[in-house]
RNA sequence: GCCCUGGUGGUGUAGGGGCUAUCAUGCGGGCCUGUCGAGCCCGCGACUCGGGUUCAAUUCCCGGCCAGGGCGCCA
């Protein structure tokens, strides 16, 4: 037996196919099942987007492979030489009939979890034993559709003209409000991790960007504890001048239907192992207004006050009347932070929306302030001090433009696609109120 | 942060004041040439921690730790 790469992949289990008949192929990867029938043993090894039998008949193959082949443990690394056979009785009518092993890595035993999922295993014992988690069809589905998710999302904003930027995670203020910051040693100084890039993509309005986006973590310090929501995600952000929040709502419904349509596409496979049937919505999406859904929810017997921000149970409630993806609109300015614009002929109402998929808010966006003194004046009546902003609001003191923009919770959008309910499964190492290791 | 529930072999579970602690899967060994949740035989492996009540606690009580669920928080 050989046990060093000195061999390359030649196929992976799904480019091996009924019409290779005969030809000679090297598979890579780990050993799924092994069933031993004493004459007769097959392995299945599974590489990244399968499945491939390996039969080897005693009497057909080396002495030395057979024996070998037997001693394999479960989930060892392994390469295969082998030669491709047609066969009605194999799983997808074709098999490897193995020419030469290789023994890459061994698995120690017993396995922290069954990556077969004879025995399903608790969340907490997953993600303490994510590699192996990970494995798993089911699970590893959720996250290739999230890198088709991804890459469609920036082939959409890159054909609408945008530019991909990058903002600091380390930032030195505290005082945007709101959310609780994870604060860090910074040389002699104290600062935060970032919990949005909102203030940054702004500056890069007046610096002449006028559509730009970014892809990046943000850091909530909250000690929420709830199946939709981490300490540590990935936000999608855009924002873009000389538009308001209708052209960004149009965009951001047309980028969802598009990434939607992207994923079925190329990730059909993943989508199957996860028993998730994907409808592509239609645009536009329905826009609803914040006094709508209010006088909704209540008629749907929730109590919600006009004013007053979305309980969980009123989500719930709207989750159960309105379908797919939809927009909340015109919402209470009071309820919404300082950067977003009044509606002038109506200023308790602001331009502000959110993107809803049933009971789960995955986006929320707005027609910015871009006039320095209305937002020095919104500074100060939500409490904060504009001297704590002196560097934001400088970019709006030396030409800065009307705009608009919102940002998308990838993980949350995800959730849409795959159907999951828990954000955990959503990304690979999850930070949460208790995690954080691995 | 609040409320509820739980913690039993590697994994997932049943049970319960004293009895060899149940089952499945797994792991180790054996048999078996078409398995595909393979099958059959033999074996291995566990009561979250601390304190209390009791002749006796894995079981009841209190506390800690950890986890699951719900809510709150989430510019």
């Amino acid at each position: 037996m050989i046990n060093s790469l000195d061999w390359r992949r030649t196929h992976y289990s799904r480019d091996v196919n009924p019409e290779m008949n005969g030809q000679e192929i090297t598979v890579m990867g780990w050993t799924h099942e092994i069933r031993d029938l004493g004459g007769i043993i097959f392995v299945l090894l599974r590489d990244r987007d399968g499945t491939i039998q390996i039969t080897a008949p005693s009497k057909k193959i080396e002495k030395e492979i057979f024996e070998d082949l037997r001693k394999i443990k479960k989930e060892s690394v392994i390469a295969i030489k082998g030669t491709v056979q047609e066969s009605p009785k194999a799983p997808g009518g074709v098999e490897l009939i193995p020419l030469s092993l290789n023994l890459l890595n061994e698995s120690k035993q017993p396995l922290p979890l069954d990556p077969t999922e004879k025995v399903r295993a608790e969340i907490d014992t997953r993600l303490d034993s994510r590699f192996l988690d990970i494995r798993k069809p089911a699970v590893s589905a959720i996250f290739k559709i999230k890198s088709r998710m991804l890459h469609s999302i920036r082939v959409f904003l890159e054909q609408n003209e945008f530019l991909e930027i990058n903002t600091p995670k380390l930032v030195a203020s505290a005082t945007e409000g709101g959310t609780e910051l994870f604060p860090i040693t910074y040389f002699e100084r104290e600062a935060f991790l970032g919990q949005s890039p909102q203030l940054y993509k702004q500056i890069m309005m007046s610096a002449g960007f006028d559509r730009v986006y970014e892809i990046a973590p943000i850091f909530r310090a909250e000690e929420h504890d709830t199946l939709r929501h981490l300490n540590e995600v990935i936000s999608i952000d855009i924002e873009a001048s000389f538009m308001n929040h209708e052209d960004v709502m149009n965009i951001l419904e047309k980028l969802v239907v598009q990434s939607i349509t992207d994923v079925k596409t190329h990730c059909q496979d993943d989508l199957d192992v996860l028993g998730r049937e994907m409808e592509i919505p239609s645009l536009p999406f329905e826009r609803l207004s914040y006094d709508d859904m209010v006088d909704m929810v209540n008629s749907h017997g929730v109590a919600l006050e006009h004013g007053e921000d979305m309980s969980r149970a009123s989500e719930k409630a709207l989750g159960e009347i309105m379908e797919g993806y939809y927009f909340i609109t015109d919402w209470p300015t009071a309820i919404k932070p300082f950067y977003v614009m009044p509606d002038e002929k109506n200023p308790e109402k602001s331009f502000a929306f959110d993107l809803m998929y049933k009971d789960l808010e995955i986006s929320s966006g707005a027609m910015r302030v871009h006039k320095h003194d209305l937002l020095v004046e919104r500074i100060k009546n939500q409490g904060l001090n504009p001297a704590s902003f002196e560097k934001y609001l400088a970019a709006f003191e030396y030409g800065m433009p009307p705009h608009a923009g919102w940002g998308l919770g990838a993980e949350r959008f995800n959730m849409t696609l795959t159907g999951v309910n828990n954000i955990r499964e959503t990304v690979l190492f999850p930070r949460d109120r208790r995690r954080l290791t691995p």
